[in-house]
DNA sequence: GTACAAATTAAAGTCGACTTGAGGTCAAGC
DNA sequence: GCTTGACCTCAAGTCGACTTTAATTTGTAC
């Protein structure tokens, strides 16, 4: 395929191509001329990265867990990636109840509910500070705004 | 409290406690001298600051959500951002048991694994993107590397 | 064989969330 | 009365992940 079907498969513009390819994260099969010539593959490969991203790693991160190195694939960093993932997940969930009881509590500032503060508390827990994230902003092909 | 001891309490350094002041999402009950002077309150409430940021919303989208314009909240913004979290957890479970299976799968790549591909494709579903996130890279102070 | 849309490169720009640096103010201790 | 350390302001710098731009170089259709 060349890199405008990769484009419009993976719903990634054609500069972010190049730029995994920069990074290594993909590979193209080979040049016609100039021009990169992708194996259907990379789309899958694609899927992946995006999903990494979504969910909060680097690209230096997915890069890491999803190269083969050697035939052994990194086991153990997968399932720490996991484990990272699941406090996530108990983080976000904690935060999600906050947010829904705060919508309905009648307390007129939240730090007077002490339902609130408990929540507030849980999820604080070995929290990570982490650089920015989650947000929609740059979701200009192909997915809408949430 | 000085600026300092809201620093030592809530973990964030003197820089960024100036920059969300400056940004209106915390403010100083006044000076003394040049020297800001803030509630004991300030600290609940930059709790309430990192974890929004842990969960994913930027600066902007937590100023919105924790102002009270007028005396009233602003409920649906939070039952939408609640669904916006529930959304993504959704996601992330997916993506960590991917990420589990992927440890334990015998596939030698994960592309020739059925059970993979089918996990991809569920934490592929509404997708959104989003610029960078989770990463724990500046947790310098008071939080350790996970 | 020539035009042209599409691809290429390298370098610079952007965005959010801070951090860093230079230069200045001020209360307290010696 | 002078140094010192904590605080101040404003401007510029940083980092990751891309995007944009400008200046080419094609493959392909006519």
């Amino acid at each position: 395929m060349d890199i405008a079907e990769v484009a419009k498969a993976s719903g990634l513009p054609a500069s972010t191509l190049r730029f995994y390819e920069e990074k290594g994260l993909i590979q193209s099969i080979g040049r016609n001329g100039l021009r990169r010539f992708f194996s259907g593959d990379v789309v899958e490969r694609l899927a992946l990265i995006s999903l990494g991203r979504n969910a909060g790693f680097s690209l230096d991160e997915i890069g890491e867990m999803f190269t083969v190195d050697g035939a052994e694939i990194n086991r153990a960093l997968l399932l720490a990636k996991a484990a990272e993932l699941d406090k996530k997940i108990k983080e976000l969930s904690a935060m999600r109840d906050g947010l829904l009881h705060a919508a309905a509590c009648r307390a007129a500032s939240h730090f007077e509910c002490p339902k609130f503060l408990r929540l507030l508390r849980i999820a604080g827990k070995n929290q990570v500070r982490q650089p920015n994230k989650l947000k929609d902003k740059k979701l200009k092909r192909g997915v809408k705004k949430a």
